[in-house]
DNA sequence: ACTATACTAAACCACATGGTTACCTATCAG
DNA sequence: CTGATAGGTAACCATGTGGTTTAGTATAGT
């Protein structure tokens, strides 16, 4: 069954699957617009290299974007991480409460049995 | 600033960055074992491809494998999600207490200034 | 009007990814 | 021992990704 969230999970986690584009949103996490270019600052690749990351986190609907003079003002929108947090809570009850007890048990049974 | 988790964070966020391997995650979230072959049956894939799935799991820690007898079985390991959540946690605060407040003045600062 | 700045776009490249088919190995059943 | 089953490995292919360079556009400053 694939959901109609699907797609947006795997832009969001893909996302999320580079360094240096959670930089970027570590970057952006006070809530602030910073332009383009400090963004790409601290950065050593190319800025054509970098927008492309800023292409990516758009696309995954973790940016927003405006023109303001020359300057590209980029800020965080966090809806998408929320979404992606609440499907890794759906894990929670079973990292909390499993974990010791069946870890346990497994790794008991895996001896056991060779 | 590259820490020395980011590496994992890669590839938890990779591994989770694809429907297939999410639904496996999915179907092994009672904490079970469950052999590949099973894994496998809901995905219209050729098994090889759906066993690169299983080492992409595998690579991200997410899941443990052994074998009995002639089948392999693989249950759930939720440690990766586990810091996968508390990375994504860092900015629940902002997306809680910010959202609305910010948000709302980002939205009025931008609507000024044209 | 000219020049510098802040990007964006396009073409290219090497490597990764997600799929395939063909083949191999290990184990179980008779 | 033989055949079927469970699954892994290798080689291949198309497409995506993360980087580059080169060139272009829009705005600001003088």
């Amino acid at each position: 069954m694939v959901t109609y969230q699907d797609d947006m999970l795997d832009a969001v986690f893909n996302a999320l699957g580079n360094p240096t584009r959670r930089q970027i949103l570590l970057r952006l996490r006070d809530g602030f617009e910073v332009p383009a270019s400090t963004l790409a600052e601290p950065f050593p690749i190319s800025l054509p290299g970098f927008t492309k990351h800023l292409r990516s986190l758009q696309r995954a609907g973790l940016i927003g974007q405006r023109k303001q003079g020359r300057e590209r003002l980029y800020w965080l929108l966090p809806e998408p991480l929320e979404i992606a947090n609440r499907w890794l809570d759906e894990y929670e009850a079973f990292w909390h409460t499993r974990l010791d007890s069946l870890n346990a048990h497994l790794r008991k049974q895996r001896l056991d049995e060779g």
